[in-house]
DNA sequence: CACGGGTGCGCG
DNA sequence: AAAGCGCGCACCCGTG
């Protein structure tokens, strides 16, 4: 529970810490009492089991996502956390889980790997580990920014949870009506009805009766012997002929994608009750971007997102950050020009206005080449043009492109860095400065190092991006909680959806008018968060709906 | 039969 | 190699 003076040691049973959590968030709530930060080894082991108790909590340090962040940070470099060697709180997280019972192969792995595996406790000690982290903090080059850093991660540890718990409302019934509507009946076995008659029609088409159109081998295949000069059968490939097979090829690929992706098994394995319950992983990848395991809940498609459904006398609130990445890399560098370009108004509609290109499709392509790292195509012909318009914005992203292709590590906005390329990429380096290296050598080398350029160059913006994003989105939930304290999660407006720059809010509908402006003013606070008075403005759009489809 | 790489496509 | 970043997931198919 802290490093606080006048420490107060209980040991409890399990079952009774419920009672506890709840007992100290009810004093603060009266304001008896300082608002806890409950320090624990991982919001994921602990928070269900208190959210099924009915239980809230405002605040925790979520010891093993900090612990990653510190341990590789440039601002930590050189602090006793960052130099020692490997530990428990570097074991990947599904080590350490129980293995689950029945799954007999994973356990016989385990113990191969493990012979005996000490319990929990004994191979993470959250109290040593919280001194630690505290104190790598404290001797960093930016304490603030860490700080900041840590508590937006361990709220997304929090919130993470919290959209699991409550789900994400869900139409079955409207989801079924989708899929009836579009590949006919569920069938007991095979394909659905219309999926069926597109694969007779493409086998007829392409006089190949046995065809499998699951099979790009053998579509790939069937498509040459017809004389369709196809090298793939990736659709934006496929469009650009002429055959006609393409039609209902392109169509068959497309429901087939419904089918296997978000079809009647996705819907029977991950709706239950009229929630969506994917399982959310913050920090899940390497930006401090938010993952998923199973469900792809951050792959929903736009077709199926009708049978999102507020409850009755419910809306959702649909909010979505407006060219947020450019507007991130804006703030990163400071650059001036382009925070006028953004005031106001659409981010590339002022790119346009400024005379640095054309049209906004033109802006945001090369926006996006800019941040992707494109050299060839329209959006490297673009890139000498924003150039000139932003020198600041593209000279961040060009440094650390660089710094990537040397094999250093770049650094976010609040102190996330990215990883070192692995010994591969060493090696293929010092091969190409190698007294004996060839040709081949030194271009393996080269494109290699760009590829990890690229990386770096992505990474500061996607990064900092994330990081706004973990600020909106925990600032909102405090806002939230402020519109109806003391009730339940669910009972209340309340966070049930996020995709990187976007969140829903499911709310009475009489509060909705009051999430849309906690929306707007989360936004607003977030941008401070990260670039204090520099003026970059974070744009929302906050829609007030029925369903998820309705929304942009 | 299990696995893992490759392919393709959904999202930002 | 779509024009470049980050993902998850389902499926095919070759390999052991």
């Amino acid at each position: 529970m802290g490093g606080d003076q006048g420490e107060r040691t209980a040991v409890l049973p399990l079952a009774e810490l419920p009672a506890l959590v709840a007992a100290e968030e009810g004093a603060a709530e009266e304001g008896a009492a300082e608002r806890p930060r409950w320090v624990w080894d991982d919001t994921r082991a602990w928070y269900p089991a208190l959210l099924r108790a009915g239980v809230r909590v405002e605040r925790c340090v979520d010891l093993r996502l900090c612990h990653a962040i510190l341990r590789n940070s440039t601002l930590t470099a050189g602090t006793a956390l960052a130099t020692a060697a490997p530990g428990p709180w570097d074991t990947a997280l599904d080590l350490l889980e129980e293995p689950a019972a029945g799954h007999t192969a994973h356990t016989a792995l385990f113990e191969l790997d493990q012979p005996e595996p000490p319990a929990l406790d004994d191979r993470r000690d959250s109290r040593s580990e919280l001194f630690a982290q505290e104190a790598a903090v404290a001797a960093s080059t930016d304490p603030r920014r860490l700080r900041l850093l840590l508590a937006a991660e361990s709220a997304g540890a929090l919130i993470g949870v919290e959209l699991q718990h409550a789900g994400l409302p869900y139409s079955a019934d409207r989801h079924d009506d989708l899929l009836t509507e579009l590949l006919g009946p569920r069938p007991t076995f095979g394909r659905p009805p219309v999926l069926e008659e597109l694969a007779r029609d493409v086998r007829a088409r392409l006089d190949s009766p046995d065809l499998n159109p699951d099979s790009p081998p053998d579509v790939l295949k069937a498509l040459q012997r017809a004389g369709v000069m196809a090298t793939s059968t990736r659709s934006w490939e496929l469009r650009k002929l002429e055959h006609p097979v393409i039609e209902p090829l392109l169509r068959y690929k497309k429901l087939s994608r419904l089918l296997t992706a978000n079809g009647w098994t996705w819907l029977d394995a991950w709706v239950h009750d009229g929630r969506f319950r994917p399982d959310y992983v913050p920090g899940g990848v390497v930006t401090g971007r938010w993952a998923t395991r199973g469900g792809g809940a951050l792959q929903l498609p736009r077709q199926v997102r009708g049978a999102v459904v507020a409850d009755p006398g419910w809306k959702l609130v649909v909010a979505d950050a407006a060219q947020l990445e450019p507007r991130v890399l804006t703030g990163l560098s400071g650059d001036q020009a382009m925070a006028a370009a953004g005031r106001g108004k659409d981010l590339y509609e002022g790119i346009v206005a400024s005379g640095a290109v054309d049209e906004r499709a033109h802006a945001k392509v090369a926006m996006l080449g800019a941040m992707y790292g494109a050299t060839t195509g329209e959006s490297g012909r673009l890139m000498p043009r924003l150039t000139r318009a932003f020198p600041r914005a593209i000279r961040l992203v060009e440094d650390a492109a660089r710094a990537g292709e040397r094999g250093e590590k770049v650094t976010s906005r609040l102190g996330r860095s990215s990883p070192l390329p692995g010994p591969a990429w060493d090696a293929a380096q010092s091969a190409a400065s190698a007294s004996d290296s060839t040709a081949a050598d030194e271009r393996r080398a080269r494109s290699q190092a760009r590829d990890w350029g690229r990386f770096t160059r992505n990474f500061v913006v996607q990064a900092s991006a994330a990081e706004w994003a973990l600020c909106w989105m925990a600032e909102l939930r405090n806002r939230l909680t402020a519109l109806a304290p003391g009730t339940a999660l669910t009972e209340s407006p309340h966070l049930v959806y996020f995709l990187h720059d976007e969140v829903i809010v499911h709310t009475p509908a009489d509060r909705a008018d009051e999430v849309a402006a906690a929306v707007h003013a989360s936004a607003a606070q977030a941008g401070r968060l990260l670039f204090g008075a520099f003026p970059v403005e974070f744009p929302v759009t906050a829609a007030i709906v029925d369903s998820y489809g309705e929304a942009k």
